[in-house]
DNA sequence: ATTGCTCTTGCAACTTAGTTGCATAAAATG
DNA sequence: CATTTTATGCAACTAAGTTGCAAGAGCAAT
């Protein structure tokens, strides 16, 4: 099914915009950030405020999902019809040093009972840490900058990528 | 423990600042927002940047831990030593409509396993949706309210607090 | 108490994610 | 191809959180 399709099928208009960013969330294989996004060549002469729409609309449409890292950041995945997508009801991993996000498919969340009376709209589930690449990186490195932000930092907000002790 | 002795123990200096937040914090039996403890009395008078600098310092003396919600704001609890306090390791509910987080103690986080050479720093499991008193608000107000955000509404970013599909 | 050093506070200014209003431009439909 | 409906771009805004720096409080030792 191309991307043309799969937005009429969803009653949505056919625009650049998006079928430029349907098709970057479903060949992604992990769920993108907003500035991830805005980056790829593909979706480089879109206005800021046009991507947040497009990637609302998209999730409105139910054609995505959003998912949110401990950093705050919202990050979207596409539900492939036959890709594979992030279907999501899965946890989620979070690098505190590349900011990438990957999806823990193969686990379902478990069920949590809540207070009698209350409605449970969702859940999220996230996992932070190091990613493989990032924690062999630290750790090859003098000893100093464990702890720290090191160079090859994207210099994100380093208070919100801290871990925040375990919830 | 008096709280000038929990702060003295930890190596801190006694200050207003940290006496009136800690205190607030090992008050609430559940995390507050940077916004619900810059309202109260106690700490009326404190700038903005010194009850983050605050909130900040008691997390990292390890007096304090911080959660954060689907809406990507950050509520700190306090660890209390003869408080029962929020220790961390449960899931928390968090109402959509009120912005109020809970502690759903009793449930442990499931083991999650990640990718081979990921080192894990903590986690963090949300559950969101409608507390008992705003959930039965919302199916007593006249049917068109429901899913938009109805009057009493603290007026939040409307998006951020919609759910944004299960993870 | 007073001194002196250190850590904390307040202020102003900044950053970044995300939103809103409005005029213009582009899709779909007949 | 004209019309209606829906998207886009722009500018301006909000809110959470941060940083730099000068002035003020804590603390320990005289």
């Amino acid at each position: 099914m191309t991307t043309y399709q799969i937005l009429r099928k969803a009653g949505l208009r056919r625009t650049k915009a998006r079928e430029a960013v349907l098709n970057l969330l479903l060949e992604a294989m992990r769920p993108l950030s907003h500035q991830e996004i805005a980056i790829q060549p593909e979706v480089d002469r879109l206005d800021r405020v046009t991507l947040y729409r497009t990637l609302t609309t998209l999730q409105k449409a139910r054609l995505a999902h959003r998912v949110q890292g401990v950093d705050g950041i919202w990050r979207f995945s596409a539900h492939g019809i036959d890709h594979a997508g992030c279907p999501g009801n899965h946890p989620h991993f979070l690098c505190l040093h590349c900011s990438k996000m990957t999806c823990l498919t193969e686990q379902a969340l478990p069920w949590i009972s809540v207070q009698e009376g209350a409605e449970v709209k969702g859940k999220q589930f996230v996992v932070y840490g190091l990613c493989p690449a990032c924690a062999s990186k630290e750790n090859n490195t003098p000893a100093a900058s464990r702890h720290r932000e090191s160079r090859q930092s994207k210099r994100r907000h380093s208070a919100s990528l801290r871990p925040g002790g375990t919830t």
